[in-house]
DNA sequence: TAGTTACGCAAGAGGCG
DNA sequence: GCCTCTTGCGTAA
């Protein structure tokens, strides 16, 4: 009966007790609609020591519904451990409660049964599913799947915390919005009456269009919640999951809000963008759309944002339905655009973590990991069972020579800890193998007293396919594909020490960053010795190589691109010779400054490390400013000090005059010319009141804020995380919101424009005080 | 419902005389 | 007022 053999997507899954035993089910989406799986009979399964045996049997002799079965598989010291099974997931905690508080070793007890049942079946999104019998089966296949996803948004009185519309916009191109109170309907506006009218038109409206994914921005932590709060206030009961059941919205312990509805999921586009590592200067709609889309909102002031929606509502209804389907559209683009789904179809092929898992690199780990281990003979280790009693470093950074060059060349290591993972072999299988190998030959030392066996491990093999699958990806030019695969590649170091991942253990991460270090400072050396180039500075896998002042354009591109060659077929040979293994580091030239300062740090004659700025020369002749780690780049700065610290830059790398340019500008400052240039941001990252050993001026400001408000008697609460903005005046911080005295402007002089400049004027010989005179400090 | 370490800098806090 | 230490933030990789 192939016919009914099918495929699909999971979507989402939930387990539960039953009195058959644990029933594991998903949500599929198929070519033709959503399907729902069902699969009966389970049991939890996770691993104890054979030695513990007759003690787990006497803890648990009051307990029913589990047994002990012997396995031909071991933990990684080589003892024998049974599978303990239990028949409930109530039995199971109750099990693993006992055993926990009578200190039994329990392996891999955190595996969710539904999470094991796709791990161990290689199951990543896509399956085939029959379920013309029962139970229902489903298995690893490929497939595309296609989603019908609805963008959301919800305009709000923020005075009164009503709901005034709820607006949803189709991938396909369905449109609606459900307004507050009366009207006459047309093809997108229908009048709800009350509230509750609007909330149980919501209720229809989402079951109506079905969709498999909503998206929104801070759709959850908004949107969704104050749905939910008005639902509540009027028990309406939010019957939007695909089975009838109730949406589920609950907040964590960190204030963090989850949303659960059967057979859809909900994406939120900040956390999705953050996930695919997108940087923004501000995560808000109208920010991101105008980086990301060109384009900004219809309400250009979002300082009085709230006050005009409720004009629009008062007045024109049918400008606020169009406000509010623009930001549904606009986060439809958004995810268009930056190829969100995508990238999110592409991750969970990857790693088997679902659509809407935000972060998860420790069980994107566990799903790669652990199903070839217990294929190898093993099971995975005790949590925080790895070695911790030694330092285990980050990477090497050098130290650097201040100065302003000419031709400056970049040479960085190719996703250094994944190469390094696949040269040197570490793998905490090959670690814990390398225990019981004779074979010397067979062997490779790694750092903290590690040492990994050459064959026979699992790691440096799936760094290998995740490698050439990113090739693959690049050749075909698929941008998502390629993007997980490095984000995943690289996050399996993280993982790797940090004790909230099974298999941390400072042997494994040192191993991988001292290795570095050596890599690092040894092709430092062989660049200074062979080719008799100065190195100025490097950081974790890179090397900044002076060529001297007399070079060519060309005659640069071309030592750039012989250096990287040589260096990477020198650092095969040398591997070879010394461990007998296979070199996958690649050193790759990366850029060709022809302009390039290394700052001195504040106060000294040092050169910094993670501060430089250089001009970039490019094969085609075309120059860019790159700016790392420098006032321009940091978001706690002025825009006066960013702008002028980029105007400067640019001239005294292209040989322009500016002196004339900074006392000009220090003058406009000065006469309040450039007040709206002057405003701080700094994100208040702590509780208001935290603030306890000291109050930093943003914290000043944020409570002069929250005082305003009260004042004022607005509903509006400083938060945690909220960017402060605000002003130095004479009478110290203020925030923009309600700033009342004069600014500062020696402040600003003296502590933006100043320390922005002389980073570059003081390796040129000069400083700010000579340039503008003595104006600083007089007044 | 947990990826890492290394680094620079501003400004507050507190000791000293 | 001057000096050093600590706190807080944002950043590089």
């Amino acid at each position: 009966m192939s016919a009914l053999v099918n495929s699909g997507f999971v979507l989402s899954s939930n387990q539960r007790d039953t009195e058959q035993g644990i029933e594991l089910s998903y949500w599929l989406v198929t070519d033709s609609g959503p399907q729902y799986i069902c699969l009966s009979g389970q049991e939890q399964v996770f691993f104890v020591l054979h030695t513990d045996e007759a003690e787990i049997r006497f803890l648990l002799r009051s307990v029913t519904d589990w047994r002990l079965q012997a396995l031909q598989l071991k933990d990684l010291q080589q003892q024998p451990v049974m599978g303990l099974y239990a028949g409930s997931l109530h039995s199971a905690r109750k099990i693993i409660n006992k055993l926990h508080h009578a200190h039994i070793v329990m392996m891999e007890e955190d595996i969710r049964p539904v999470d094991r049942y796709l791990m161990e079946r290689f199951i990543r999104g896509a399956v085939t599913f029959s379920n013309s019998c029962e139970p229902h089966k489903i298995a690893k296949q490929r497939y595309q799947p296609r989603f019908n996803i609805l963008s959301l948004d919800i305009e709000t009185d923020m005075h009164l915390g009503t709901i005034l519309c709820i607006g949803v916009q189709s991938n396909s191109g369905f449109k609606q919005v459900l307004m507050l109170g009366e009207g006459t309907d047309d093809r997108i506006i229908k009048y709800c009456g009350d509230e509750r009218g609007l909330l149980q038109r919501y209720v229809s409206l989402i079951n109506d269009c079905d969709p498999d994914i909503i998206i929104g921005w801070n759709v959850i932590g908004f949107d969704f919640s104050v749905i939910q709060q008005r639902a509540d206030q009027y028990a309406v009961a939010l019957h939007i999951g695909r089975d009838g059941s109730l949406a589920n919205l609950h907040k964590s312990a960190r204030g963090k809000v989850y949303l659960r509805i059967a057979g859809r999921i909900v994406l939120d586009g900040i956390d999705v963008l953050k996930g695919a590592t997108f940087q923004f200067d501000s995560f808000s709609l109208e920010n991101v759309s105008r980086v990301l889309l060109d384009k900004g909102k219809l309400v250009e002031s979002v300082a009085h944002r709230a006050d005009e929606i409720i004009e629009m509502y008062v007045s024109d209804k049918q400008a606020l339905a169009k406000y509010n389907l623009m930001d549904c559209e606009l986060v439809l683009e958004i995810f268009a655009h930056a190829q969100l789904i995508e990238y999110l179809i592409e991750r969970t092929a990857l790693t088997g973590l679902a659509l809407d898992k935000i972060g998860g690199w420790s069980s994107a780990f566990d799903n790669l990991y652990l199903p070839l281990l217990h294929r190898n003979g093993y099971v995975g280790p005790q949590y925080a069972s790895g070695v911790s009693d030694m330092a285990s470093p980050g990477g090497y950074v050098m130290d650097s020579i201040p100065g302003l060059y000419r031709h400056v060349l970049v040479l960085d290591f190719k996703s250094l800890y994944p190469s390094i993972i696949r040269t040197f072999k570490i793998d905490p299988l090959g670690l814990a193998q390398s225990a019981i190998c004779q074979d010397q030959e067979q062997l490779v030392a790694g750092f903290n007293g590690a040492v990994f066996t050459k064959d026979n491990n699992i790691l440096p093999l799936v760094m290998d396919e995740l490698w050439q699958a990113r090739d693959r990806a690049k050749l075909s030019n698929n941008q998502s594909m390629s993007q997980a695969i490095k984000i995943l590649m690289s996050s399996m170091y993280g993982v790797l020490g940090s004790n909230a991942c099974r298999f941390f253990d400072h042997r494994l991460s040192g191993s991988i960053t001292l290795r570095g270090h050596e890599i690092l400072t040894s092709t430092a050396k062989k660049i200074e010795s062979d080719y008799d180039y100065k190195v100025i500075y490097g950081d974790t896998d890179s090397v900044f190589v002076w060529l001297g002042e007399n070079c060519t354009d060309t005659q640069a591109h071309k030592i750039g691109e012989q250096m990287a060659t040589e260096l990477t077929a020198w650092w095969s040979s040398r591997l070879s010779e010394k461990y007998a293994i296979t070199s996958h580091l690649e050193l790759e030239y990366e850029t060709h400054y022809t302009k390039f300062l290394m700052p001195t740090m504040r106060d000294s004659d040092l050169g910094t490390k993670k501060r430089y700025a250089g001009l970039q020369h490019f094969t085609d002749d075309s120059t860019q400013m790159v700016f790392k780690g420098m006032e321009n780049v940091r978001s706690d700065w002025t825009e006066l000090a960013k702008k002028m610290q980029q105007h400067v830059f640019h001239c005294a790398f292209n040989d322009l005059p500016y002196e004339q340019y900074i006392v000009d500008t220090v003058a406009a400052v000065r006469a309040g010319k450039l007040d709206g240039q002057l405003l701080y941001h700094k994100k208040l990252r702590q509780g208001l009141q935290e603030y306890q050993k000291n109050r930093p001026p943003h914290a000043q400001a944020a409570l002069k804020l929250q005082q305003y408000y009260r004042a004022q008697n607005l509903r509006e609460q400083v938060s945690r995380n909220q960017v402060i903005k605000y002003y130095i005046t004479v009478n110290g911080p203020e925030p923009e919101e309600c700033l009342n005295s004069r600014l500062d402007y020696d402040h600003y002089v003296d502590r933006q424009l100043k320390p922005a400049l002389d980073a570059l004027l003081s390796v040129k010989g000069s400083s700010f005080e000579q340039l503008v005179g003595l104006q600083i400090g007089l007044f």
